[in-house]
DNA sequence: AGCGCGTGCTTGGTATACTTAGCAGACAAG
DNA sequence: CTTGTCTGCTAAGTATACCAAGCACGCGCT
């Protein structure tokens, strides 16, 4: 994972500068409002570092936009939106399922992949 | 996050182990799809460990499944993405199929029906 | 001249995410 | 029996996310 350049997330530091700015709050405030360091979050929008998921989350919250919309700008949800088809959806969904049991599941897979076997 | 919610993350982990047992993969064979460590792995899924997003995002990746679904167990979503109507989930995403022929998606049903009567 | 309070940033340390090397048991084949 | 190769796990280290304390500046007030 380690990326070694430091480009690629710097661009989500800029983001969230901008919308403290645009929001009207010092670096001190949004960091108080997303339970973190004030000097972290200065960090953060220099882009010397790279947030965990949780205080992406809370930044987010703190500024009022959906976490997804946040991972979105780091680039940790932008993947391989390969298959989007209905193998994908049914199979995700019984995986997904908090009910079945791990050989539940496994029985219902066997039976979805030899009806889809073609 | 340092607040005091410190152990809730019991899920995940095993979570990621069903997933895993499910595709039939080791923890080696997994961890080296996910470009992270072995042992590391093995952590993460008995719960000694949390994970990063980037890392969840490439286990999630090398699981077939999208990124969302796994930060929605880790609980790293936006509180409102309730899981709890999987049921209905599995139910229209087997519906929706349109490889699924009339007789095959009521085979599915009973079967699914069946396994979560309780 | 201060003082007080705001801003963002630096320093130095701690906690934890993550890795490499290696261990013990199970199973198969020679 | 030994040897090889799986399995998951432990131990010990490195890298980095994150925090507390403090610095340097600017601005308004007395």
């Amino acid at each position: 994972m380690r990326s070694k350049d430091e480009g690629p997330w710097k661009g989500l530091g800029e983001f969230i500068r901008a919308q403290r700015e645009l929001a009207k709050l010092s670096v001190r405030q949004l960091s108080e409002m997303a339970k973190i360091s004030n000097p972290y979050l200065s960090q953060v929008e220099r882009g010397l570092y790279k947030p965990s998921a949780d205080v992406l989350k809370s930044i987010a919250n703190a500024l009022q936009m959906s976490a997804e919309t946040m991972y979105g700008q780091a680039g940790l949800l932008d993947d391989d939106e390969t298959v989007d088809d209905a193998i994908n959806r049914v199979e995700a969904a019984i995986k997904l399922d908090t009910q079945l049991t791990t050989e539940q599941k496994d029985t219902m897979m066997r039976i979805y992949r030899g009806f889809t076997q073609r």
